[in-house]
DNA sequence: TCAATGCTATACCGATCTGTATAGTGGGCG
DNA sequence: CGCCCACTATACAGATCGGTATAGCATTGA
């Protein structure tokens, strides 16, 4: 990617997250990236396919600093099932506080034929997978049913996180992770976080 | 409200949730309400105002909707959070295959000035404080603690029900919410609903 | 040396955006 | 009767939308 198109995609990451897909024209992508329509056009040759490169680029950028937090966890199953609790929390505080981008990128692209759509929906799917193989490890049986609840308390935090619905939602849902993992029945009393 | 405006909020309320709300331009919720533009602006002055009275209004439908269930529930503290969950899987079954429209309008609406911005916050602290009520009245003690476990499964679940990640999140959660509320421990072998 | 490449600058295209203006129609009501 | 009101029809304004066209300027590498 040459360095122009660098600037394009990171400007259009940042606006396309913060005010939203629709809401960004070219031109304002093209005058924050210090970069001429034609270039732009050059480069990606569509608003679409930087749509696109946009999605996929974060969602790659995502998975492989999950990968990596995974890598540096501890070799227990609980453990590595709050280290991607973990990472969402750092993910999240660093430079995301609208929440999910595919989830807010799902909510203007409504046609399921766009091509954003299989990116959005693909890892979605990677990280059922993942809790489902991290689940896997610790207790065979059962883990889809454990992974889809895992899966409900990592998205309902990452909307509460993005609505600001209350305070830490990702350290609530990582502390309910832990407690679906260990077994606890009635919290032994542990408190937040 | 004229007959002339109800045909327009409706259009606009069926558009906006469909499509969102900056893919869907004035003349396409005139001509769908089969209305002018001259009567579109004499009744609501700004398509501004046209989004902040479909968000109240859906809002309100909403409210009374969640309301009107938990009447006609059972007594039992249980029930009656499970007659929460009830109701959204009603709701989104019937006609809300993406999610919730509250969410979904936050990735559009990025500035907190904007008029709609409490209305959106609104019905999530309302969900909030029912879950809390609702669970007070078992279980005093955590009740706020529980309440935002709730909050983040029910959210979790509209999520995944509009990006289809696996098949009935919102009954999935509502089992969680039960094992929960009824404070059982490895889940006793219940199974998928 | 020469050609390709990555870029700037500027002007333009047709379509669509929100919003307004003008003129007129038909029914209900005091 | 005459006024108000909700509405239609049409045209237009200025801005912005995604996208294209033309021309030129450096740097790079065969």
């Amino acid at each position: 990617m040459t360095p122009g198109a660098r600037r394009v995609l990171s400007a259009a990451s940042r606006l396309f997250y913060e005010r939203g897909i629709h809401a960004v024209g070219v031109d304002l992508i093209a005058s924050e990236a210090g970069v001429t329509k034609k270039t732009l056009y050059d480069r990606f040759g569509s608003k679409e396919q930087i749509v696109v490169e946009y999605l996929a680029d974060r969602d790659e950028r995502w998975r492989a600093f999950v990968t990596e937090r995974l890598e540096q966890a501890g070799r227990g199953p609980v453990d590595r099932v709050l280290a991607v609790f973990d990472a969402s929390q750092a993910w999240m505080t660093e430079s995301s506080p609208k929440g999910c981008s595919m989830v807010n990128a799902h909510a203007e692209i409504s046609d399921p034929s766009h091509p954003a759509h299989p990116i959005i929906t693909g890892q979605k799917e990677w990280m059922l997978a993942l809790f489902t193989d991290l689940v896997r490890e610790s207790a065979p049986a059962r883990a889809e049913e454990s992974a889809r609840t895992l899966m409900l308390l990592h998205e309902g935090a990452m909307v509460a996180h993005g609505l600001r619905i209350f305070p830490d939602p990702i350290g609530h849902a990582r502390d309910r992770a832990r407690d679906l993992l260990e077994g606890a029945a009635t919290d032994g009393g542990r408190g937040a976080r």
